[in-house]
DNA sequence: CAGGTTTCGTATCGATCGCTATGGATAATT
DNA sequence: AATTATCCATAGCGATCGATACGAAACCTG
């Protein structure tokens, strides 16, 4: 019943499932969670209803299983930047810039899937609608280690507060997802990433906030 | 048939368009477009079906006519913080703070509805999508135009551009829009508009984008 | 080859979607 | 009071939603 074990018997597959999940995967990033029709997921994944049901269980499921292809496929540059051997800025300014890159990426759909998944949603859909969330919180979350490291490191502010640098880093992240979905180019987004690091206190500066 | 037009005669309405109105906005505020159904929005605006379509048409005229009771009612901060006489930077901390208010109001969903509206849709709400797209483009210029005249006022670098400048705060408004979805507190959100108020060059500073 | 197991293709299921036909009720106008 | 116009409430429209029942087909094991 699941894809990731090895069948012992029985008819063989007759399509690819990582190439469907891929399929659907896009279909969500572009379209969000509940304006994707299982009637659009069938035409771009090339299968039958009972094909998707039986491989991937629900709609629900085959999205929960799309956002972790996403979160494995489309924005490894994130891990990279923050865990890169490099001082702090530069590990922002690498998550920024890679920010601008993986948006705007040509052939693939503006923004982020964490973003554009299911930022408003009806009653039913609460709990993708959380799931996300909590990828955006993790996101943040990662981004205030980091920042302690760096604070640590002695490379920001002691006073600076690494829970709201975070905040606002990732919530520039967030509206470059909302300006790539509007149409920024990579180059627009590169100069809003340059620009908003900018707003990052170098080391032994005074920090207001 | 508009409830703009005093009626010459005929059974009088038995409720307030303006009231139901209100509760169609906020719906849609919550839960954006496609997700907000004819039920939830029967509900909440106490009406039947046909004294819906009769006062507004259709769900997609409904939608925007939100829009615009939406842009009269909740965002004058704008306005307000672009058209005041103050210098550039004032009018652009009064806008990033304003934001941060009014995407966290108690009572109020949370963040803006030109953002939560519809930032993914189906193919054949894609006018609704783009409708908002325009909106949110059309907030964009006219804070690239306060900065235009900022700039011609001596009190940025001539050789700054607007138009970048004015899609990172554009950038940062909508990123504060999915931090106040997220659970981002009224003083959470002042602090990241402070935060981003240090990307703004100031009088003389050298530009380096 | 027989038995077991899984997927296949076809044809739908019940529920909900946005929306409306119908006819009675309530007002201003004449 | 008669006419006209508008709105109300009930009931239900066709289309689409996510999800399945069914039996034939294709593989492994014995």
């Amino acid at each position: 019943m699941d894809n990731l074990e090895k069948a012992r018997g029985g008819r063989p597959r007759a399509f690819d499932p990582d190439r469907a999940l891929d399929a659907a995967m896009h279909l969500f990033w572009e379209h969000g969670y509940e304006a994707t029709s299982l009637a659009m997921l069938r035409e771009a994944m090339g299968l039958t209803p009972p094909q998707i049901y039986n491989a991937f269980t629900d709609k629900e499921t085959l999205f929960r299983k799309a956002l972790t292809r996403y979160h494995e496929t489309e924005i490894g540059f994130a891990l990279d930047a923050l865990s890169a051997q490099v001082p702090v800025r530069e590990a922002i300014s690498r998550l920024l810039l890679g920010a601008a890159d993986a948006y705007s990426r040509p052939g693939k759909p503006g923004g982020c899937l964490f973003v554009s998944g299911a930022l408003a949603a009806s009653p039913q859909a609460q709990a993708i609608a959380d799931e996300l969330r909590a990828y955006r919180k993790a996101s943040e979350a990662a981004i205030a280690d980091r920042l302690a490291k760096g604070r640590a490191a002695g490379e920001l502010p002691e006073e600076l507060s690494v829970e709201n640098l975070a905040k606002y880093i990732a919530g520039v992240m967030n509206g470059m997802s909302i300006q790539a979905r509007d149409g920024a180019s990579a180059e627009e987004l590169r100069l809003l990433a340059l620009t908003a690091l900018a707003a990052m206190p170098a080391e032994g500066q005074k920090w207001q906030a």
